[in-house]
DNA sequence: GCCAAAACTTCAGTTCGTGAAGTCTTGCGG
DNA sequence: CCGCAAGACTTCACGAACTGAAGTTTTGGC
């Protein structure tokens, strides 16, 4: 994107297209298959899906497996190399709940932070 | 994006225009102006520099000083909302480091990784 | 060889980012 | 008070990315 030899960017181009930071967080809850993900990720279009998962697979992020079934199925995971953005993930999720006014009611928070919400 | 009450997506759409996390990068490192922004973030088009500044402002997470001098001069800086995005930096910047064999030479690495690299 | 169902592709249209070029502001020097 | 230098942006036309609807491929049983 800017500088190649900056980790801060490298990582930006991976995750910087629309949906994968999501698609990633869905992915690190367990594998997943493509019509769970479409369903999870509402409004995403599956041209865009498919685009993410087969970025994300090249670049060694995901793995893709499949069954030759009735109706075929193929499943998504993350690699170890997917698994390490997930404390990115959670300090998006931190985030959001601390400045963001954004909670879906999992976990409790941590601290009081220093000013929330209002500013 | 999805869903606007998860903290992840809410994060998410803050940060998922290109450029948004370089920009916050820069600013962590202390104040900057227009033109210095633009000269570090090589390749970036004063449209996108400018409507990212924007946009940020909007949201309270940086901050415009103008100063009406000779050429007049605009610098701008990160709110406390805006530093609380730092940690999600450093962990790109190490995420960068462990997994995609990039480094700036600043700091030194603190533990080997698992598969670094190679993976 | 036809079926259902999952997993994608294809296509036309809109939105987002780029690069070059132009505009606006500021106050001083002529 | 006009023109100038220089920073800070706009504007515009073009190309790339994303969307939504619709179509295609794959699988094994009937």
């Amino acid at each position: 994107m800017a500088d190649p030899s900056c980790p801060v960017c490298a990582t930006a181009d991976i995750i910087c297209g629309k949906w994968t930071i999501l698609v990633i967080r869905d992915l690190a809850e367990g594998r997943s298959r493509f019509c769970e993900l479409e369903r999870s990720l509402e409004g995403i279009s599956p041209r865009t899906l498919s685009l993410r998962l087969r970025a994300l697979e090249e670049q060694g992020i995901v793995e893709r497996h499949t069954y030759p079934e009735v109706p075929p199925r193929v499943e998504y995971s993350l690699t170890p190399k997917g698994e390490a953005l997930v404390p990115l993930i959670e300090d998006m999720r931190s985030y959001g709940r601390q400045w963001l006014g954004v909670d879906d009611g999992a976990c409790a928070t941590a601290a009081e932070p220093a000013e929330p919400v209002a500013a």
